[in-house]
DNA sequence: AATCATTGATACAATTAGTACAATTTTAGG
DNA sequence: CCTAAAATTGTACTAATTGTATCAATGATT
């Protein structure tokens, strides 16, 4: 696995502000391969670091990387470029993430002992609230 | 009997926690009976082995389904996924239980952006599958 | 001078790793 | 067999690394 070292170039004089040209930079070595999704980025504190600047306006780069799903950052991990599934596989990944989520349901339903008339008559209590609950919410 | 061996697939990039992704890993194999009760897990150490990562980690995922009741974790023996308690609660609370459980799921899957339809095909589905395994278990 | 955007300082929170320890089982000597 | 040492297993506490939140200082624009 090589280690890829983020090259940036900041140019201190030229009136953009530092963040934005953190994520210009990143966003057009995205565009260029240079990176690739998966690919970890350096640390808020070693960018910095690197780039003489203060580790809170990397950290603001990279939230705005972040709102933007470009990148991924996670608390206590690190920064990652975010992995973008093709679309065909997209829905494919939905349902298997919501095939999970209830797989954990029902099992759980009964290591307690419910019956499938139980599950299957509560879950359909609860989506009936649930759609009321969300009509009410859209009326606002 | 046979050594059965936790397959476990951490991905390093998506955002949940190491620990978080081995609880839900966990549960979704006992969901689906790739675990059973009584069954023994691999001791913290080797499963933090096996998936390259800390064996707090491991613990640390060990601890939460310890506290849902869903393993058994006694120091100096090992790990076992929980006996299905006898159903003792009074039946009052047997579906306040349901309700709270059912509530969480329809919640979360809410939140992962699902709609109303898919989550109850979803759940028709998942009974399904899991009426059909109870049948087979018991003809065993 | 006032205001606003940018950057910096500081404290915090989440995740994972390191180290020492306690409970239990296994094993070796007698 | 019995017992004590060793190995195995989970636990507790702490440290290190990472991003987050808040607010203050700075500096340009109006």
């Amino acid at each position: 696995m090589s280690e890829k070292k983020l090259t940036l170039q900041l140019d201190f004089h030229s009136g953009l502000p530092i963040y934005t040209q953190i994520v210009n930079q990143i966003q057009s070595q995205l565009a260029n391969g240079i990176l690739k999704p998966g690919d970890q980025l350096p640390t808020v504190r070693a960018l910095a670091s690197e780039l003489r600047v203060n580790f809170n306006t990397v950290a603001r780069a990279y939230r705005i990387l972040d709102e933007a799903r470009i990148i991924s950052t996670q608390q206590g991990r690190g920064t990652y470029i975010t992995e973008i599934p093709p679309p065909e596989v997209t829905e494919k990944l939905r349902q298997e993430s919501l095939s999970e989520l209830t797989q954990r349901f029902i099992g759980e339903a009964y290591r307690l002992g419910f019956s499938e008339r139980e599950v299957s008559q509560m879950v359909r209590d609860s989506l009936k609230s649930w759609k009321e609950a969300k009509q009410v919410k859209e009326e606002e």
